[in-house]
This record gives structure tokens, C-alpha cells and sequence, in this order.
DNA sequence: TTGACACCACTTCAGCCGTAGTACTATGTT
DNA sequence: AACATAGTACTACGGCTGAAGTGGTGTCAA
């Protein structure tokens, strides 16, 4: 089991692509060696099982889409009204869905999870963490909305997402940023205008 | 290419079991015959190809859940309000939910539409249909809230599904029938109270 | 020199495809 | 009533691909 830190994520980002491309039973450690252009073997080297591969691209995935703190900070400047969630939902929704490989790898995780318990159980930690932060994040931020604005938000824009990066036709790109826009609106009983 | 429709429908339909347990990848036609219990070959003497069989998948799908039209007819019925829509929400919600393998059929579905073209447009169309459906039923019904409610509905309660039937930890089953009553309450501007 | 890491080769094994070929059954014909 | 034919059901074989695992060699640095 190898250790060398670098090299490992390396792997891991590789095998993000991999799952995104070639779905989660194209997951092999030889995909992961071509894809990561190392020598066949490698992967073997530091994931001591397939099951073990699973459960760390799971967390690479947070790693690379947790927020920079700047932009954690940049939330919590100016006004705390509607305007300001949308523009965050914006944000969150571009950044999301501009990591395209490593959202599709999360689905085939979730999938995957289906038959790996161990997968299923880290996966709903991780999950589970993410809404609470999101909701401890907004409302310490005295952001408009409570606990269940988080979670809807959470739900329609997760599923916004996977409409576009799946099946860009059925909601067309130039029509996401309105839809967006409409999810915040609607959920948010409207301080301010109604219409 | 064999005709006999009965034992068409029997192996699209142990298809879906395929695709829900094994993922994408695991459906070959030698795992159709074993799910349907029927000699090997018997696949591959109904579908021309995997193509052709995952596209016949994805039809069938929206056959085995399309409406009853005594569910439709309800529908119609008592008053048109927002707990009218609660009420059926529900009803789509656990009906969709009771077809676990149905459903986490179509999600493998949509991420093999990331490799397949043909599957992408034939995916987009029927669910572009499906919505649109959705929408005009809403309409011609009566029921409160327009086109946008309907789309908001339908995101945020396809996500709930999602998380419910691969990561039912996250949000735990007896939390669920609530969580779909806030999604109405907060979705639909509400005409009597506003808590 | 020893140990950690990188790289390579070989063997083994499992799964799938496609096709060819056989058996069954129903239907229509003489 | 016997038979021929077509559509369907089933079986078996040959060949291919791709993955795993292991062991062995090379390389660099403490």
C-alpha cells in the first residue's frame, strides 16, 4: 500500500473521469492506471481493494468541490436578502455543474451504493455533513429562509443538475438560469416583491 | 428478431432488474435470459442489439408506470386546492417509490445516455413528454399554481425519490411524507393559510 | 545495504458474443 | 389423416477480451 500523497489523488482524479466515462463497473484499477497514464499495476499499489477505490473517490470528490474558504467569506458580505441567495444558488449551480465529470461519478457512486454497504453508509455521512453545513452555513449567515428552504433548495437544484449534465434537451441551457432563478423565488416566501 | 410480445415484455422487464442490481454495464443479454429464467440466446433472438435493448428498456419503464386512468379520473375530483396537490403529490411520490427497481433502472439509464446518442434523445423526448404532460394535466385540472409549480414539483420530488431509494439515510423514512408536504406548502403560493 | 517505491511480464480466470445447429409446435395443404 | 413449412424455443461450441494477482527487476535515497 503505497503512501505517496500526490500520486494518490492523481489516481483518484483519474478514477473520477473513469467512472463518469465508463460508469461505476468500468471502475477497474487497469482503467485507472491507463487513465492516470501510470504503469498497469499502480493502482493496485494503493487501493488494496475495489471496494476501498469506491469509498475514497467518494471523498476525493468533496475534497476538490469543497468551497474555497474565499468564497465562503464572500457570502457573508453585503445585504442577507433573496437577491443574495439566488446569486448563491447561482454560484453553487455553475460550480457544480462545471465539475461535470466528478457530479456524474457521484451518481454512479450513489448507484453503486446500492450494492456496497460500506459505500451506502460513508456516502450518507458525507451526504448528511454537506446539508447540515449547508443550513448551519446559512443560517448563521442570517440568510433568509430556515432549515427546510436549505433542504428544498438542496433537492431542486440537485435535480436541476442532473437534468442538465444527463439530458441537456429536456431543459434547455439558456433556460437554466431563470429556472434558478424561479426555485429561489418560490421557495423563499418573497420579502420584498411577491410577483 | 422474435415477435411473441408477452415474452418481450417479460424480458424488458427482467431487464429492469438487471439494470436496477447489477448497473449499466452488467446488462448483457446472457443476464436477461438468467433474469427471466430462460435458456441463453433468447435475448439476443428479440433485440438486434444492446443498443436496441436499452432503448426498449427505457419505453417500457414509462409503460409499467404510466397512470392508471383511475388515477387520472381522481384526480378530477373534490376541490381544487393546494391540499388537492399535496394529496396527489403524495400519491406520485409512493407510487413511483414502490417501483425501486423501475426507477433506479431509469437513472442507470440516464448516465448510459452520457455514452449512447440514440438512448440520449429517445431519454429526453419521452421525459420533455412526460413533463409536459405533467403540466397540461395541472392546467386543464385546475389546480392551483402554473407550468413553473409543476416544474418545481417535479425537481424537487424526483431528488426526494433519488435520496430515498439509494441513500435512505440521509433523510429517514419517517421524514419523508413531511418533507413532501413542505415541498407543496412552499412551492405553491398558499391560497388560505400561509404557514 | 536496506527499504520504499516504480515498473513490467506472465499466468489464470471469468464472462460475453455470435452463430450454427437441433427440436418443438402450430398452421395450412393435399 | 399425413405432411410440409415457418416461426419459435433451446443448446452447444469457439473465440475473444479484459481483468486480477503475483512475483520479479530496476532505481533512488537514507
Amino acid at each position: 500500500m503505497r503512501q505517496n500523497p500526490a500520486r494518490r489523488a492523481a489516481l483518484l482524479d483519474a478514477a473520477i473521469e473513469v467512472l463518469a466515462r465508463e460508469g461505476a463497473r468500468g471502475l477497474t484499477f487497469r482503467a485507472v492506471d491507463a487513465e492516470a497514464a501510470v504503469p498497469v499495476g499502480t493502482a493496485t499499489n494503493y487501493f488494496s481493494s475495489r471496494d476501498e477505490l469506491f469509498m475514497q473517490v467518494g471523498l476525493r470528490f468533496y475534497e476538490r468541490l469543497e468551497p474555497d474558504a474565499g468564497v465562503l467569506a464572500a457570502g457573508l458580505a453585503g445585504p442577507r436578502d433573496r437577491d443574495r441567495v439566488t446569486e448563491l444558488m447561482h454560484d453553487v449551480v455553475n460550480r457544480v455543474s462545471a465539475f461535470r465529470s466528478g457530479y456524474l461519478a457521484l451518481l454512479e457512486l450513489r448507484l453503486e451504493s446500492t450494492r456496497r454497504p460500506a459505500l451506502r453508509e460513508l456516502l450518507s455521512e458525507r451526504i448528511r455533513a454537506d446539508v447540515d453545513a449547508n443550513i448551519r452555513y446559512h443560517e448563521e449567515a442570517g440568510l433568509p429562509g430556515d432549515a427546510t428552504t436549505v433542504v428544498l433548495l438542496y433537492m431542486a437544484l440537485n435535480w436541476l443538475i442532473l437534468e442538465r449534465l444527463t439530458l441537456p434537451d429536456v431543459f434547455p441551457e439558456d433556460g437554466i438560469h431563470d429556472l434558478v432563478t424561479d426555485v429561489v423565488e418560490r421557495v423563499l416566501p418573497g420579502p420584498g416583491r411577491s410577483g
